[in-house]
DNA sequence: TAATATTATTAGGCATGACTAATTTATTTT
DNA sequence: AAAATAAATTAGTCATGCCTAATAATATTA
């Protein structure tokens, strides 16, 4: 059983959305993330209905079946560690790697990605945070509280990027903020939801309350 | 202006028999490396001819413009460097590389093969001895004699491989001869043309001639 | 040269995976 | 509850890139 491009897309979509959120797995949220039209979705969830690979229920919206949740799982492990090279080997930065893996994660041969995991020292993050799942589909833990949540004179330690967007780890970059550095909040606005912060002994900044949310923190 | 993975596969598989061999670029040819019907492979041609990267003539068969061949380079380019890299950094045998290179290859990213180019050291040949195309187009020398032409008595060096099939590779190391591996001309049988060669310090082994016929020396 | 075999070409079909437009079903809002 | 909006669905279309079958053009061999 070997999947399309499309496919692994389409699974790997339905597992970001049932992930990141509680919320139902609904035709128009597949076609929002893939820029596809509603249409062509329902086509291709049937598709993977009959592969037994999903399961789509008008209320419930669409679910993976344990088979398709390892393939997700797989093409996730696959991205993330191709991630992790294009960073440390090839030296990318981290806002230009999400497109090269979006590629890469679709190449096949059963043991490319075991011996990329061994090759990198097997990762347990990858460089925006985010866990890579083991062969066996388990995920480390991961951290959920965000910058936004944390108290005024508290130091935190940036985890992960909840947003991966280009234009957001650019940012980050500009302000030299990656996996690993220390944040601490001088002071939280209530008005708005933005916050000082200082990044390093003397570099304090004011940053916004959806800067805050899109943090990850321990 | 973007190729398609078809698109690409055409190109190189042109490039390859043109610079393999002297015979015009048939349908014929072009279906039989692709494995694709010959009626494909002329409404892919026609829509090469239109992209301006193929001048085709009845009688003089397929033939790359400038265009054409500059992206044949890069995809083979591409090939031997990620073939490189699947050898030297993940530790694969040269027998199990080239199918997964065959999709790496088409990862589009105008600086991903610089890098990559960077990372591995600028090597000059792939783990079979072809030479890598430079990324202004230029090919290292390549050596043209075979090991079948090597006189009684004379020793020489396995520069490269002619035939890349998985089962000769296979063969050669079960022979332990890699590139770099010195041959001494034993002996030649001159009733098939078949050789005895002697590998290492009292390693004497006997090759056909469609062994000799396929190991590149100098 | 005529017969045969090989190549090239055309025409038509098919699967994949996208699309638009029209319609039905759900969910909100008034 | 009715009206308005949003989401889901169906039907039909289209491009890509493959296929088969039939035919035409070239080469080869007797």
């Amino acid at each position: 059983m070997m999947q399309s491009l499309s496919e692994e897309n389409y699974l790997k979509a339905i597992y970001h959305l049932s992930s990141l959120s509680q919320n139902k797995v609904s035709i128009k949220s597949v076609s929002d993330v893939l820029n596809n039209n509603p249409a062509s979705v329902i086509g291709m969830l049937k598709k993977l209905t009959h592969k037994k690979l999903v399961q789509y229920d008008k209320f419930k919206g669409a679910k993976l079946t344990d088979k398709g949740l390892k393939i997700a799982l797989l093409i996730v492990r696959k991205h993330r560690l191709w991630e992790v090279f294009l960073l440390e080997k090839l030296g990318y930065n981290w806002d230009e790697i999400h497109d090269i893996a979006e590629q890469l994660e679709h190449v096949k041969q059963n043991d490319l990605v075991e011996r990329l995991d061994k090759f990198l020292g097997f990762p347990e993050y990858d460089p925006h945070g985010d866990p890579i799942p083991k062969s066996n589909g388990q995920l480390p833990a991961t951290v959920s509280n965000l910058l936004s949540g944390i108290e005024v004179g508290k130091t935190c330690r940036v985890a992960a990027v909840k947003d991966t967007s280009t234009i957001f780890l650019q940012y980050l970059l500009k302000l030299s903020v990656s996996i690993g550095t220390k944040i601490k909040v001088i002071d939280k606005i209530a008005f708005d939801g933005s916050m000082k912060i200082q990044l390093r002994k003397g570099v304090e900044t004011i940053v916004s309350q959806k800067f805050a949310e899109s943090l990850l923190v321990d």
